[in-house]
DNA sequence: TACACTAATAACCCAAAAGTCATTAACTTT
DNA sequence: AAAGTTAATGACTTTTGGGTTATTAGTGTA
């Protein structure tokens, strides 16, 4: 933490023999975004340094601001990024879907773990749900860019499984939220306290996802068994 | 934020009057608690400012210093006046409990719900879940002072509930997080986005929990049909 | 080689905030 | 009421971190 942190990441060097500057506009919007993934997962909003960005990035924090203007700025564009492009996949995915609407949603909580949970994108909803209260323009903009969005599709679903029969009828809004909640948990407690659970019990998320899914399947079918996890 | 700060809250007076100095050692760390606890539930851990709890509490920064040690101590002591004495009276109650272990766990949800999740209380679990990887010494200390015993006292309906025949043969470690996890969902969602979203769908919390709890037992009971809220 | 053009940066500014300490003033004792 | 005790505080130190700006140095062109 003294004179050769700067760019020591990527291009350590020598103190006192000048840093090689490099040109590379079209790539650095990308290499910061990439960085800021990283630390404001590990860090947190409010406890990333932007100059920690830029140099994990390779670049200076003056670079930073040169292509984006503020650190929350940033922020939503590493949101629209890593997570509202799913939404787009996920909404044709469900317009074309075949299955029987169990099916379907077990297909929406394991391709939601496949592509967010398991990932490090996992941070991101868990830094919203953590700071949205300090940070209440975020909040407003993870609401509508992502909660909305996501909401819409599992109400898209029991509403599908009602409709055929599949599921008893259910209230909407807490039906989504009841199918929500496990994915919150997990995803909390897995950048929270899980690490000091971890050593000592260790949790298993894709057998806590199917548990979750077997009791509300189980809760929500009007057959009496539903088809297993297949 | 100029000159009249210094304990408007509490005392407001002309500014260049020099201030009554009052002296209440006894009352000082009950009333340092107290004020403590409301701002580290409005701001959270790291963006709390040890003055904001002092003025709060009507005396200085340094005053507070000369009660608690550190910012640490200072939360460590809110954790436990106000949650680490609540296992007490839970583990007393559980002893001599004589019902069913559905209206068990119905009374475990329900008595959480009164004495925790519906109280300003609510906001240190969310506090912990969103900054313990932060702070990893307050993790684990709330791990330790919290999670454990309450993991203990979930898991011991759930060993009672298999033992009388009344629940099927559980995994008792994902079993007490199926317990869990609704209330962590609940606490988090309300201090985070719940503000967003409760202008458009407000969410009734008992509503929610009363639906969880339903097909927590709906999947738990071995008897098709178990007694519903009474 | 000289000259623009502009990507990149070092150095700077300013505000916040945890913790410290010498000083002050309220209470107690005699 | 004078002296002693100690609760309370103002003022200070130090570090941190978002954002700005004047300067530097790559790159393409003639």
């Amino acid at each position: 933490m003294s004179i050769i942190t700067q760019n020591s990441l990527l291009t350590p060097h020598v103190p006192n023999v000048p840093i090689k500057r490099v040109r590379r506009k079209d790539s650095r919007p990308h290499d910061l975004l990439a960085a800021a993934l990283d630390i404001f997962i590990a860090k947190g909003f409010a406890a990333t340094r932007v100059e920690d960005i830029a140099k994990h990035a390779g670049v200076s924090k003056a670079t930073l601001f040169l292509y984006f203007s503020a650190k929350e700025e940033l922020f939503k564009e590493v949101v629209r990024n890593n997570i509202s492009t799913r939404f787009i996949e996920w909404g044709e995915e469900f317009e074309h879907f075949e299955g029987t609407s169990c099916d379907m949603l077990h297909y929406c909580l394991n391709s939601w773990w496949q592509r967010i949970g398991s990932t490090k994108v996992s941070g991101i909803p868990k830094l919203i749900m953590s700071e949205a209260h300090n940070f209440p323009d975020l909040a407003a903009f993870y609401h509508q860019e992502v909660i909305q969005p996501g909401n819409a599709l599992i109400g898209r679903i029991l509403q599908r499984g009602m409709d055929r029969g599949e599921f008893r009828q259910l209230d909407l809004q807490y039906g989504t939220y009841t199918v929500l909640a496990p994915m919150i948990f997990l995803v909390m407690w897995q950048h929270s306290l899980g690490h000091c659970t971890n050593q000592l019990t260790p949790m298993m998320p894709q057998r806590f996802l199917d548990m979750q899914l077997d009791i509300l399947l189980y809760g929500f079918c009007t057959s009496p068994t539903h088809p297993s996890t297949s």
